[in-house]
DNA sequence: GTGATTGCAAAGCGTTTGCACCGTA
DNA sequence: TACGGTGCAAACGCTTTGCAATCAC
């Protein structure tokens, strides 16, 4: 009832799709960075894509994947996961509102959404005087590989 | 129902305190960055505090602002606070469960209960096979002051 | 061909560490 | 007095920027 599937990975064609949409060209710098985030089911530092881009196109340099992952980020097609660990991870994500379930151990991630929590969240601004606009949540766990 | 009040700041003696029980000694510096911590209702970063605690004790370093609050962290006393803007600020602290409204434009920070979170929790540890041991829910916005 | 993109090197920024001096207990 | 704490300077790791060469369109 909560989770979402997401057994296959998003389609890396239609980030490219995206990217060249709003203006940006394709190259094979892109084209390693877009598949290896789009396939992964797990969180990624720019430095966790680098390497795993350069066996598919051995000159990339981290610089690119800095710029890569800035541009598909502002296109909402990946978005900064924030851990205790560290905040320096994304992942591909989703336009609607979904929250996070992190491996502390893989960094494989899930999924779920969290409709209840728009009835808390009016209370809260109610409460408050604040006007709410954005919200984060996420958990973070051991998963069932990692047990 | 769910805002905790916090309009008094927590008392700088009893961090003092804490730090002393724990084997800490109490010098001048360090209580300088307790002091503006404690008694502030904003998230600060570590140079926010330095420029503040400058003016209660001038020749502190900004490298003892850093020391003093991680050993305010591992007492459980501050908190690290991630914000969309980035992840340098802290907060005092409680020590159970409570959750951060956070006001993007001056910082300021309010306290709020999530029980209803609980049963989210459940439901989604028992579908993914996570065995879930941390949680964080933020919200992000203006402040009545800020409006 | 033209302008966006790349990769290198260097700079930038927040944070941590080495070390001699200082101050609490 | 002993040893934890301090401040300075330097090192560190991650990220961004300047720039000439390269490549997509």
């Amino acid at each position: 009832m909560e989770l979402i599937p997401q057994s296959q990975p998003q389609a890396p064609s239609d980030w490219l799709k995206c990217l060249r949409e709003n203006g940006y060209r394709l190259t094979a710098p892109r084209q390693a960075v877009v598949e290896i985030i789009a396939s992964s089911q797990h969180v990624l530092s720019p430095l966790d894509v680098y390497d795993k881009a350069r066996s598919r196109y051995p000159k990339i340099g981290l610089v690119t994947v800095y710029r890569t992952v800035e541009k598909l980020a502002e296109l909402n097609l990946i978005q900064r996961v924030h851990q205790p660990s560290g905040c320096h991870a994304f992942i591909g994500g989703f336009s609607g509102h979904v929250h996070l379930l992190i491996c502390e151990s893989c960094g494989r991630a899930v999924y779920f959404e969290g409709e209840k929590l728009d009835a808390l969240m009016a209370n809260v601004e109610n409460e408050s005087g604040f006007k709410v606009h954005d919200h984060w949540f996420q958990l973070f766990g051991i998963c069932s590989d990692c047990q």
